[in-house]
DNA sequence: TGTCCGACTTGATCCTGATCAATGTGATGT
DNA sequence: ACATCACATTGATCAGGATCAAGTCGGACA
């Protein structure tokens, strides 16, 4: 997944967002790039962008997670991504979201002004590739999310979600995945059925499920505890050699 | 979906490939590419690659249909990319595929030795503007394959494969679509239920149903012909205006 | 001409997850 | 302390697709 290391040394006062679009950042990007960026914050549940609306901004996330989602006219929706600290939102060379996107928790995001964006990444190539990486990566969870979206049955969805929190979680902070470990759910029941293609009754099932089975322990209603990661993980049908293909 | 229009004149032998890396060829690019590059044919059915098989080339699509498929230990598998003429196989910077690539239809690839080609890309910046530019389509009609696959019924998503199945034929041959369009499908049954993540019987079901609402037609199993693709497409369950986000 | 085989269709039944409905829980504010 | 509200749980029932099991069709080949 190639995520940018949660690490404020080298980049001042907007570390994130700049390393999110480039890694070798020199001072004269990063002069260029402060002088087009702002910054917008949002609460939970709040709006971002409606699909089909018009967008003068490219955007990194710097804190909170927020959702891209697909409606269909009769209100049903599915979530399409899931956007982290260091993702980017938006297109360059697309003047309107596609996806309603979505504050998920709160959110601060660090937006750059797109005509000036999108002139910088021509001069500088290694902002085009590093985007083309990250893309790269999106398409990848895209697929996999494709698989479970597919093919897996509920109790494996729930399975497979819980396991890319818990292993989030656990990188975000630099912990190693660890038996045994705490974390708080950031979604609700039902933005987990928008991302898993269910409804939120059978996500609440599940997870009362997993609970009576002893996989899960549930501290409230999103305060989650993973006694054994194995046992979860083997509740996902994901392949378990794991190894990351480069 | 930005695909690269089905026209020889400008790229010599091997138009294609080139300008679905390119737009903007030069003769000195077109003669680097010329010497890396390599052409494989396969048979409807035979496998390109195989998850995990290490690749030495990156590639273009020729003539024919590929398909990327991610499978669970069990045999379940999902498609999770569809290879026209123009699309791009493989990733810079990876060197083992982590799907199955299957031939669908007899299929001919253009194949470019990896390593000459990223270095290729180093120098010619357009290049990989060109990369980022079809991996962010690919991206957003993963985007919507997730809105089917989460949330369509099984009725749904039949016509909406068709919709895109002759939607695309009409591209290809540059006609307008069309009301009483006739084309072959494709795909098999048991490809169908794995691009919609449904069974080749319910496929099967689903089609039949179509036939005899008269919204379809069937002559032997592959050739359909539709005469009233408005009527299809109402039954996609999709947003109707339709108009392309640029 | 027959038979063989793979691709497809159709039928009967089962089961997972959706739907509809009621109830529970905890945080917030008055 | 109580009302309120959003979020979550649980129950009862239903239905859409999966599964299991025969059959059908059409092309390849002896």
């Amino acid at each position: 997944m190639n995520k940018i290391a949660f690490d404020t040394k080298n980049c001042g006062t907007c570390p994130i967002q700049h390393r999110a679009v480039c890694s070798h950042c020199d001072s004269a990007e990063l002069q260029m790039l402060d002088s087009i960026k702002y910054y917008r914050s949002y609460e939970a549940g709040q709006s971002v962008l409606w699909a089909g609306d018009h967008m003068e901004f490219v955007a990194s996330v710097v804190l909170g997670i927020a959702s891209l989602s697909q409606g269909m006219e009769d209100g049903r929706t599915q979530m399409v991504g899931l956007l982290l600290p260091s993702d980017f939102i938006g297109r360059p060379g697309r003047n309107a979201s596609p996806y309603d996107v979505v504050a998920v928790t709160d959110l601060t995001i660090c937006c750059f002004r797109k005509k000036p964006f999108e002139e910088m990444m021509l001069k500088t190539p290694h902002i085009a590739a590093r985007l083309l990486e990250m893309t790269l990566d999106e398409l990848d969870s895209a697929r996999e999310w494709m698989l479970l979206l597919g093919r897996k049955t509920a109790h494996e969805k729930i399975a497979s979600l819980l396991t890319i929190l818990a292993t989030r979680d656990a990188n975000l902070y630099k912990k190693i995945p660890l038996d045994g470990m705490v974390f708080d759910l950031p979604l609700t029941r039902e933005a987990m059925a928008d991302y898993l293609g269910l409804t939120l009754e059978t996500v609440s099932r599940q997870m009362s499920g997993l609970k009576k089975a002893g996989i899960i322990q549930l501290e409230g209603k999103r305060r989650v505890t993973i006694p054994d990661i194995a046992r979860l993980m083997a509740e996902t049908g994901d392949d378990m050699d794991g190894g990351m293909l480069v």
